[in-house]
DNA sequence: TAGTGGTCTAGACCACCGG
DNA sequence: CGGTGGTCTAGACCACTAT
């Protein structure tokens, strides 16, 4: 039922702003019930394809936006379905006054001190993805106490913290000499950088910048 | 009451790989409808955290994936918005066989001829996005008419073929020269390229090379 | 094949927000 | 304020798949 309400949307080669009858309507049209309407109208909202709101009604968007949902896995399983044997390193561990740009993107006053983390993970023994990570120990002390020789912060927090939204960046950039030397590629090549900053309802918990190894692809779909 | 139930699911403190009880007896116990933790589950199992079979339950995901969503507008849309005036220039457009990688993206047989378009979006004059496009005239053979000096192929797919589903490939890469000199960077420049293939029901109908300048950032959220 | 999630119905009430 | 979408209920039947 909800497929043919689907098709008589898209066949009703609604324009772009035009706007659809009410949920009832469309109901009483198809002989369905009401709630079967809303159920398929909020899959073509949740597509992107159209816009709701209470009381204005059920629109076309005007731009139809193509919306793609991307999966980002716990990097060890990641590697581990590529098939790839997974391995960690630490590079450094120290706690600091965090820099303006990772305040800025946390929402974080000047005097926040933060723990920094970097740390190498490897596939098959080859660079595979480097993280640059500020933790914030207010709203997760008990990492202060973790050894992250042992798991990656990266793991831990995913299992102890679990996150209610997060936001992410996606950037290409050229690698500098000492992220170039980590990863093992010559200075200056193409890497891509995905930033990912993790909140708790309001409290920033983290925010990463995840260097991928050369030939890395990032894959999403509808 | 779904927001009460996610609350119990997750203060629950369900291990990863936890088998949850059934939709019907969290009812009971909740004392609401099985519809309405139906609705509740269907929620988290979207947003990656659980995972639901048939007859096998509902288990919490032993590798919980951040799942984000990835908006991807029209380019003139996204250079309105953000306070640019748009200019869009072709480059070329031929028709011709179709090079091995791009008939493997799309699935199409050897003797596929299709329609190939390279243009330029500008953003205030300055090089936003080059793009390569191929498009299979088995599919949309109006395009073929179509004066894309006038209206982008972007732009006219979108308003005129609405895709059933697509599929995306984010890189980082190093400009070539040819690249390089459409977008006015030096060759050699880390550039963001996005791959995206589309589809109507099984058949393709474009696969597109967005190409994007220096600085671009790709943003997605939960 | 039996047990689980997925969908649908008919009806009710609520929440938001445009006129 | 009234009209619209959002959520919930109680019940039914269906579809998939683990056992």
């Amino acid at each position: 039922m909800r497929d043919r309400i689907h098709a008589q949307i898209l066949a009703g080669r609604y324009e772009p702003g035009d706007k659809l009858p009410r949920d009832a309507d469309i109901a009483e049209d198809l002989n369905c019930a009401r709630a079967t309407v809303q159920r398929a109208m909020q899959d073509l909202s949740d597509s992107g394809l159209i816009e709701r709101r209470r009381k204005g009604g059920t629109h076309v968007r005007r731009d139809p936006v193509a919306r793609a949902t991307l999966d980002i896995p716990l990097t060890r399983r990641e590697i581990e379905e590529a098939g790839g044997t997974y391995g960690y390193r630490l590079i450094s561990r120290t706690q600091r006054a965090a820099p303006r740009a990772i305040r800025q993107r946390m929402g974080l006053s000047e005097a926040a001190r933060l723990l920094r983390v970097e740390a190498l993970h490897l596939s098959d023994g080859r660079p595979f993805l480097l993280e640059d990570r500020w933790v914030n120990p207010e709203v997760a002390p008990e990492i202060l106490e973790v050894d992250l020789d042992v798991i990656s912060a990266n793991e831990w927090l995913v299992l102890n913290k679990p996150y209610t939204r997060f936001g992410l960046e996606i950037t290409a950039e050229a690698a500098d000499a000492r992220t170039a030397g980590h990863l093992g590629i010559g200075d200056g090549t193409a890497i891509l950088v995905v930033e990912r900053t993790t909140w708790i309802d309001d409290s920033p918990i983290t925010s990463v910048r995840a260097m991928m190894a050369p030939g890395y692809r990032l894959l999403a779909e509808t």
